[in-house]
RNA sequence: GGAGAGGUGGCAGAGCGGCUGAAUGCACUGGUCUUGAAAACCAGCAAGGGUUAAUAGCCCUUCGUGGGUUCAAAUCCCACCCUCUCCGCCA
């Protein structure tokens, strides 16, 4: 949500910044619901001012012996009007929450300009796609051949968009899960947490999953227990701060989860229906941090650069992107994406998304801090994929491959593997 | 799933429908004292919102959530949610 106090004093501005991302703002018509809401809410709060200092006279003289007739027939000579002022205060509350609800968060000022994935930057390059002296299959050839990726199965156990791992491949997905923990939480300084794969739909509004737009793209439980499963371990790990305030000294606060992810991915049945690429289910190790708001885009700096770390020790070539305006997402004020080489595809496909929401997550969230001052000041939140483990297991395959069809494990993963060097039929 | 108890400030824990935004204790902050620390003593200490140039004042809201009764609700009524204990069931 974006600070209302802007939205009242410099609308302008806002507007002007969401237009980055394709969103309009009318603005003349939200500055008379504004200004509505000012006269309305003065209004109430006057007449309740009023009802509150008479009640206690009443109170007061009640226990004196006195007459109150005087006073509760003032009371009510205006209760009527306190009531419906209330009432047209909470619909013009009501009508504007309805506006600043679907608004997305601003883009920061270093954000570029743009429509879509194609106005992207890109940033950097790390690593050189290997040059393949025979002809590269992808990894879906690879693993049907090698008999460690099963789709069909998944598809008889579930339906499409699924996936069945066998043997050594499988055994790298959880190798590839092991590492990345550690690495996090061994030299980046990050707390593993459990967390819960079901939520509900408080923590989904918090992260700002929850929008008109997104809710299709959840997967629900029964209507009656009213749980989500997550789509991305960002929900719970964030959600843990809602409601809180925390100690100055707590901060930054660093995360690590690894968890299944879910999604729907309505809407997009002609994207990348074959292979791994989209799934229902897939695995992510997360990276979470709650900070003061003068450290995020610093820290944004640095947790990009930890979900880099393991692109660099995997070996696999990769570049950063930073995402353009118009391809934010909805509570991203910017985001970083890293994406890998995939030889199969012959291009570079997204593994990490790495975003600093700004104060946009710790509104909704309640999520505050305590200054010196002892005042409460809203966190930032941020967080980043590092990484998302079924692509990562894409592009090792496709990367590693030789020309019997055979994957190298790399170097990394060796000790998790029992010793395997590759992965053979 | 069955039975019972309970949800109040950072925590613990009081609270006959009216002077209770909330006693008391702990924690925390400042001060006195002390060479320093501890102890003791004194003082302060909820969050959100509105108004405002203001982080000054003033006002509103909030005692699990949502409704209701009343001039007035933490206190009364209704519904829901959650937690704890015991039993059952299990990984």
């Amino acid at each position: 949500m974006i600070d209302p106090q802007l939205l009242r004093n410099d609308l302008e501005a806002v507007a002007e910044g969401l237009k980055v991302k394709g969103h309009t703002v009318d603005v003349a018509a939200y500055q008379a619901l504004e200004a509505k809401r000012k006269s309305l809410q003065v209004e109430s709060e006057e007449l309740q001012a009023k009802r509150n200092a008479r009640s206690k006279e009443i109170g007061r003289t009640k226990a004196q012996g006195g007459d109150v007739d005087a006073l509760m027939q003032e009371v009510n000579s205006f209760a009527d009007r306190m009531k419906q002022a209330q009432v047209e205060l909470d619909a013009i509350k009501q009508e504007m929450l309805e506006i600043t609800d679907v608004m997305p968060n601003m883009p920061h000022s270093s954000v570029p300009q743009g429509k879509s994935e194609d106005d992207n930057v890109e940033l950097m390059k790390w690593g050189v796609p290997k040059q393949f002296n025979f002809e590269v299959k992808d990894h879906v050839d690879l693993g049907e051949a090698l008999e460690a990726l099963d789709f069909e199965t998944a598809t008889k156990i579930a339906g499409p968009r699924f996936v069945v791992m066998k043997g050594a491949l499988a055994r790298m997905n959880r190798a590839l899960i092991q590492y990345m923990l550690n690495t996090h939480t061994d030299q980046h300084g990050y707390q593993e947490v459990y967390v819960p794969y079901l939520v509900n739909e408080d923590s989904l509004k918090g992260t700002g999953q929850f929008s008109k737009f997104a809710e299709h793209d959840l997967f629900a439980t029964q209507a009656e227990d009213g749980y989500y499963l997550i789509p991305t371990a960002e929900v719970p790990v964030t959600n843990i701060v809602r409601d809180e305030i925390l100690k100055a000294d707590d901060l930054p606060l660093k995360m690590v989860a690894h968890t299944p992810c879910f999604r729907r991915e309505a809407g997009s049945y002609g994207r990348d229906t074959r292979g791994m690429i989209r799934q229902h289910q897939f695995e992510k190790v997360e990276l979470v941090q709650i900070v003061k708001p003068e450290d995020s885009y610093n820290v944004l700096e640095e947790l990009t650069g930890h979900a880099e770390a393991i692109l660099q020790g995997l070996e696999l070539p990769y570049r950063k992107v930073v995402l353009c305006g118009g391809d934010l997402g909805f509570s991203a004020a910017k985001t970083y994406d890293l994406e890998v080489w995939l030889p199969g595809q012959n291009a570079y496909r997204e593994i990490s998304s790495c975003s600093n929401f700004e104060g946009f997550q710790a509104r909704r969230l309640k999520a505050r801090y305590r200054l010196e001052t002892k005042k409460t000041e809203l966190v930032h939140t941020l967080n980043g994929s590092g990484l998302a483990v079924g692509r990562t297991l894409l592009a090792i395959m496709e990367n590693y491959q030789q020309a019997d069809g055979s994957i190298v494990i790399p170097s990394v993963l060796k000790p998790y593997m029992g010793g395997l060097d590759k992965i053979s039929a």
